[in-house]
DNA sequence: TCTGGGGTCCTAGGACCC
DNA sequence: TCTGGGGTCCTAGGACCC
């Protein structure tokens, strides 16, 4: 009988922030979103007050003032560190160990002897040896390990630890839990479900497969079988490597020229072609996508959407920032206030053992521009990301650039930032 | 004034081929 | 009047996740 657990760090990103600032223990802390924008992390004292996921911060600010919230620019060189500490110390209790996304991770524990108890003493190490308290839950799936979680954090009885059992246990569970809230069930299914009358987990489990099958899916009927009790999904060790790469970004301030446009592109290219090096990966095509505000009526609208194949897979930046301006070219639109853009990498390959193409450059040349990419590269590593940078990148003072008046300090990932003590 | 960024998978429909 | 069957590949759109 399979056995899972999975890792969910508390309010992770907040957590994160607590960290350097004991002050701030006991007080509400959020963390905002790039440009300051909406709130993606709070902790309990701010799940307290109200404050929602997602919730725009501009309406908040007089909450924010009048409770004495701590407010956070997003830090994710931070958060990014801190993950890797957590993961590092869950590896080394752990027999099999995927990391799922920053702040979560599946354990594999089947035939472990006693995995409660390995839980607490996962939980006990990571506070102590990280300083970021987690939660645990254990089912026979992934899907009802997720379940576990969530009864974990929200009962604090259970310090920290849940082990959802089969039987009476997992359907009393399931019998209070909001089929929305269910690991695969976001709000479209949820709503057509309620609509349907069906509103637990329990009620969802209980639908006719071939119904689920139908309207959901396979990914549907994968969720209803794991909620049963039936492991559908297997614990994967090595992240699969990326199909697609992606940098966006929201701008500082609306941008209707297409000089500025260009920049913002080249830019994404820019960091978006770094990611891809880093993962020893070629693209195929570039897709550039631009757009006007979302929540803004009276404006016009228009949001575009453009690829371009390369000749070649390739990691070269400057090939991929002149795919990239290509792409603009075909879906910028002149008039509109825009507010959003990102470039995106599709078709990823490895880059060794890439596949000829009577396209390529000859192989003198290849080489010539990966030795030009690495060099770049390794300067960047070693004296911070932009040292190195392309022209058209670089203009100052530009409507694109974004907005982040309340980051904290890197203080793990930047030599500058350290924190003092004494 | 002010609402994030980065991914994956599934399905349907069209193009194209034999 | 009446226009096959089967396969692949690509894309767009929808849905979900953190």
């Amino acid at each position: 009988m399979p056995l899972f657990a999975l890792v969910d760090c508390n309010n992770f990103y907040a957590s994160c922030e607590r960290l350097f600032r004991p002050e701030l223990k006991g007080r509400p802390v959020v963390v905002l979103s790039n440009n300051d924008g909406c709130v993606i992390a709070r902790s309990s004292e701010a799940k307290a007050l109200g404050i929602p996921m997602g919730a725009p911060a501009f309406q908040w600010e007089r909450e924010f003032r009048k409770s004495g919230v701590a407010v956070f620019s997003s830090n994710f060189p931070l958060y990014g560190d801190l993950s890797s500490r957590i993961m590092t110390t869950l590896e080394d209790m752990a027999p099999s160990v995927e990391v799922y996304s920053i702040d979560e991770a599946f354990l594999d524990l089947t035939g472990v002897a006693d995995p409660e108890a390995l839980c607490r003493a996962i939980r006990e190490r990571v506070l102590r040896w990280v300083g970021i308290p987690v939660s645990i839950g254990l089912a026979r799936t992934k899907t009802l390990a997720k379940l576990a979680n969530r009864v974990a954090k929200k009962q604090p009885g259970y310090g920290g630890v849940f082990n959802l059992e089969q039987g009476q246990a997992a359907e009393a569970v399931l019998a209070v839990t909001d089929v929305g809230d269910v690991w695969g069930i976001g709000p479209r299914h949820s709503k057509r479900l309620w609509a349907r009358g069906v509103r637990t987990a329990l009620d969802f489990v209980r639908l006719p497969r071939t119904w689920v099958r139908r309207e959901m899916s396979v990914v549907g009927l994968c969720t209803q079988l794991e909620l049963s009790g039936v492991s559908c999904q297997s614990l994967s060790r090595a992240p699969a490597p990326h199909k697609s790469l992606l940098c966006s970004r929201t701008f500082g301030r609306l941008v209707t020229e297409r000089a500025h446009l260009r920049e913002a592109v080249s830019s994404y290219a820019v960091r978006v072609a770094e990611k891809l090096r880093a993962e020893g990966a070629e693209a195929m095509s570039v897709q550039v996508c631009i757009s006007t505000p979302r929540h803004r009526d009276n404006l016009p609208q228009h949001s575009g959407q453009a690829t371009v194949a390369l000749p070649a897979a390739t990691a070269h930046t400057p090939s991929i920032i002149d795919a990239a301006l290509r792409a603009l070219e075909d879906c910028f639109r002149p008039g509109y206030e825009y507010q959003k853009a990102g470039v995106m990498l599709l078709g990823l390959t490895p880059a060794s053992g890439r596949q000829v193409s009577l396209l390529d450059l000859d192989p003198e040349q290849r080489q010539r521009q990966h030795g030009l990419m690495s060099a770049l590269d390794a300067v960047n590593r070693r004296f911070g990301r932009g040292t190195l940078r392309y022209a058209i990148t670089t203009a100052p003072d530009r409507p694109w650039h974004m907005r982040q008046m309340r980051r904290s300090p890197r203080y793990t990932t930047s030599w500058d930032e350290l924190p003092r003590v004494g």
